[in-house]
DNA sequence: TATTGTTATACTCTATAACTATA
DNA sequence: TATAGTTATAGAGTATAACAATA
């Protein structure tokens, strides 16, 4: 084995983890009735509060227009409300539902028992020296998509 | 730190690779004039040579019509060709084209030079460290995603 | 009768541009 | 004049069902 093999060999379990941990997110967001566009609105508004449509935009980084859509659907299947903003007349607020709260509780409890699930088996040296190289992994890639940028 | 927040923390970094790796990805199928959904349906052909599209969609996991629209993209930008099946009349063949090809041979330079970036840098030692707590994770991951089947 | 790939239909996600009501 | 959110329009991706041609 070469060290170019040995580190192909490492990159193509990380994408088999990308690939296996997208399979879990994807089946438990349906098991809630989300998907994985909706998913990040609801978990800001969980986290940050209510918002305006303009401002979930910027967070998510998508068009104004597309949360109009996102929140249409939410709306629909009881995840969130549009009222009326108290101090600007064009702007809408979108708040959660109980029931929105209440499945954003369950995500937050199935979060902690996933990490449990993967990472509660392994002793502490191996975990420490997995979570080492994970945080150099990741910080060089943070450089590469940051400079590939257009 | 408690241990459950070591286990919390390593599953928020796994998610941080999970995005950048995801970004990057998309980054460079955009380069080569791919998208997310039709560059498995290429890569297989790569792998495994001109294939019916029956055969391409139990590959992909995917329905026959769906992959009738992967494989119209695929042929308007120049990467695939339809031609009739030999022995068998009712089926087509989709082969991949010169330039369809070149674009692979590229991507597979670039896996192997995203590789070498990633994990280049890092010692013998903690490659191995790295990629034995990484195999632990996703042999459990694979359990977890299987048990949830319907 | 079974299989291959199509048309028909519908829904989600995304983007840009034009428009409205307000600020 | 600028901002918030809409309608209008378009295109990719996905799914199910009905159907044609062929096996």
């Amino acid at each position: 084995m070469t060290r170019r093999q040995d580190d192909l060999a490492a990159l193509d379990r990380v994408l088999e983890l990308v690939y296996l941990l997208d399979q879990d997110m994807t089946q438990a967001l349906a098991r809630d009735g989300l998907t994985k566009s909706r998913a990040p609105l609801v978990w800001d508004l969980h986290q940050r509060g209510p918002s305006t449509q303009r401002a979930l935009a910027e967070s998510l980084g998508t068009s104004p227009r597309n949360v109009t859509g996102l929140v249409d659907g939410l709306v629909d299947e009881g995840f969130v409300t549009r009222e009326p903003h108290p101090k600007d007349r064009r702007a809408v607020l979108v708040s959660l539902t109980p029931y929105g709260e209440k499945v954003m509780a369950r995500m937050a409890g199935d979060h902690v028992r996933l990490a449990e699930q993967l990472f509660g088996p392994m002793s502490r040296t191996d975990l420490d020296g997995f979570t080492t190289g994970l945080a150099s992994v990741v910080s060089r890639l943070h450089a590469l998509v940051g400079s590939e940028a257009p």
